[in-house]
DNA sequence: TTGATTAAGTCAAATAAATTGAATTGTCAA
DNA sequence: TTGACAATTCAATTTATTTGACTTAATCAA
């Protein structure tokens, strides 16, 4: 549980620190580029990089990709990540499961694996944590010492909220502060957010958002999450919840509803009536066999998708709205393009050079892979406060 | 039109000038300080902050405040904002009149003042501003070099979008890029924002939110504004259009309406069907006559400030939400005590120490204020992105 | 009263990491 | 072939911080 962001000041090293992160999101961000170019697109100087380089280069995060010649003066030897050089390990915890990720500092996936969960006591799951983070690393040969960090993305809300009490959350954990709890056992870096959160980051390390600053994330579980990115960082509220836009209320039937018991999975299983949830597959059979209460279903939630991109775009002007999650990619292509797109946006401009709406590039596994993503963004992003 | 907040490096004039806006805002925030308890607070040694307050001794901006005894060892000199070591100048543009306000480094007014406005093209309101600046310094004896900077409030939304058009917005400067024009003019620090962010500043300095970093400010124009402050900083979107919360779509009689129509002065017009726009004392009147209608449209407007609420808090979990602008104290008042307080909330929890709604401190002025309060905002937090 | 303890603050030297300026090297264009 | 140009490195300088020793002043306890 957050609240205070302390401000800090700055001594050399966390200078040093800063910059050193702020060239690493500049290779990720362009690919390669050349000592003299990273100095100028940092506003330091060429000396300043080139350490940094030489330092980064020593240390094996980044490796030599050739010399480019652009016009005149000596060819800029260019650099950029060393894909194997880190490493971020990444962990979703859901009521029944444990899914783990492995990625390089790339974003590539290493290595994947689900296990089951029974005892989801705060102990035994860091515990469990712990040794799956062992194994993986192991089975991969991947050293302890080339991992950046843990990210860890568990059901939200944190903390005792109007909104606890779901069948999604985790049991026993609703007065427990994680964070400190998985620092303790994990040790080193760790990152912890929940699911839409980390899918948007997935998608900016990756996906359709490489490159873009304010943009957000709509994200389908079981229910329906958001993640915000504003100037490249999470918006995640005073309490870490922020982004429950499953709980906004929009025109229904009779009355104002929640979102997501138009626009969820959940909302499917209960418009067909259906008694156990609905899996991935099931849903791309229904939506291939053209289902009739299925096609129903879809149009209420674009309309109520609608409503939901409205509210977003005016509230939060982001550039553009990525959907994705656990919901098959024809389903959720289908609900934009029924998505009836309000003209009374600020987002309803000429200039404007992305969709307002677009599907994620990231599939099935955004969230365990965004896990990983948290701590690959951290380290490619001078932290601003802290 | 903002878009690309590029990463900057850091290097010893960037990590000084940091430094030094974190003390200011520490001193901001605590009143005194001694130079050791600086230092602590902001992770620095004793020995940086000293050198520092040093500085800002000499630069005039703090002043000693005594020494106080705590406890046991040397008493500590303790150190404030010298309130009349700077000023901030700050400017509300509206399409028929410019309002201006001199604060000073505590946030107290010096002195305001309202200037009718004939023509509002670009070139002759940027040399109106200056030429008011300059008279308002004269007669208040500031001199230029104690001036911080200009902090102007324009009507949103910035550029051309989906809701342009309107009577409060300013003609011909759909597709003005406002700030260079300013910066050129004007010259110095210049800070340009809408009513909303600049009322939720205002609030920060020298209001309800002093210390609070993740808060959200409804701000009552002829329309309706919002002002969002995650960590401190405004949440302005990728196009400065972040906040329009008048255009989200809320449960209306025949349907989804946006929020506007049913929170806003121009509402109360539209509902009483009144001719001209009311201006604040008579609706204060109509208040205190127990006007049916006004009362009507109090219990209509608080519905919907109900689902705004809602909205609001599950998007961007806010420690507070703070109501104010133009519109009579007693009004917003009775708003918030008869806004239904939604219980599926995330800001409905046990351990919250703030009201989740209450009314702000800053009165009538608020923009005005809030325009010379973006400079001294940005005068004491650190630059993060830049 | 006295001496130990604690904390604030200063001084001077050391350190980290940036900048500056000159020298070197490879490429392009005249 | 030669000069302009840009990338890079080397060495020296500058900035701002940290470190460690020291001084000062208040409290606490014998």
């Amino acid at each position: 549980m957050k609240i205070d962001t302390q401000i800090r000041g700055s001594n050399p090293l966390r200078s040093r620190n800063r910059n050193r992160q702020a060239v690493l999101g500049s290779l990720q961000a362009a690919g390669t580029m050349g000592r003299a170019e990273i100095g100028r697109s940092l506003g330091l100087t060429t000396q300043a990089a080139s350490n940094i380089i030489a330092e980064l280069l020593a240390d094996g995060l980044i490796e030599e990709k050739g010399a480019r010649v652009s016009g005149r003066g000596l060819p800029a030897v260019q650099y950029g990540l060393n894909p194997k050089g880190a490493y971020a390990f990444g962990v979703e915890i859901r009521p029944d499961a444990i899914f783990t990720a492995l990625l390089d500092l790339s974003g590539t996936r290493i290595a994947t694996e689900r296990t089951n969960l029974r005892d989801n006591t705060p102990e035994a799951v860091s515990t469990h944590v712990l040794r799956l983070r062992d194994a993986m690393l192991a089975s991969s040969s991947v050293s302890m010492n080339a991992i950046l960090g843990t990210g860890i993305v568990m059901p939200g809300p944190f903390g005792d909220t109007g909104l606890s009490g779901r069948s999604s959350d985790l049991q026993g954990w609703e007065n427990v502060d994680a964070l400190p709890l998985f620092k303790e056992t994990l040790g080193g870096v760790v990152e912890l957010s929940n699911d839409a959160n980390a899918a948007a980051l997935s998608e900016n390390l990756t996906g359709l958002a490489q490159g873009i600053s304010c943009y957000a994330y709509i994200y389908f579980g079981r229910g329906l999450g958001l993640g915000i990115v504003q100037d490249g960082r999470l918006v995640s509220g005073a309490f870490g919840n922020a982004g429950e836009v499953g709980h906004i209320p929009v025109h229904g039937p009779g009355g104002p509803v929640p979102l997501e018991s138009l626009l969820s999975r959940d909302s499917i299983q209960a418009f067909i009536g259906c008694d156990e949830p609905l899996d991935l597959d099931q849903l791309s059979e229904l939506f291939s066999a053209r289902d009739p209460r299925l096609i129903d279903w879809l149009d209420r939630a674009a309309k109520a998708l609608g409503h939901a991109v409205l509210t977003l775009e005016n509230l939060l002007d982001p550039q553009t709205i990525i959907l994705g999650g656990a919901m098959p990619p024809e389903l959720i292509d289908h609900l934009i393009s029924k998505c009836p797109l309000p003209a009374g946006s600020v987002a309803n401009r000429n200039d404007n050079l992305l969709p307002r709406l677009q599907r994620g590039a990231c599939g099935r596994l955004t969230a365990t892979l965004g896990a990983a993503s948290l701590v690959l963004h951290s380290a490619f992003t001078p932290i601003t406060v802290s």
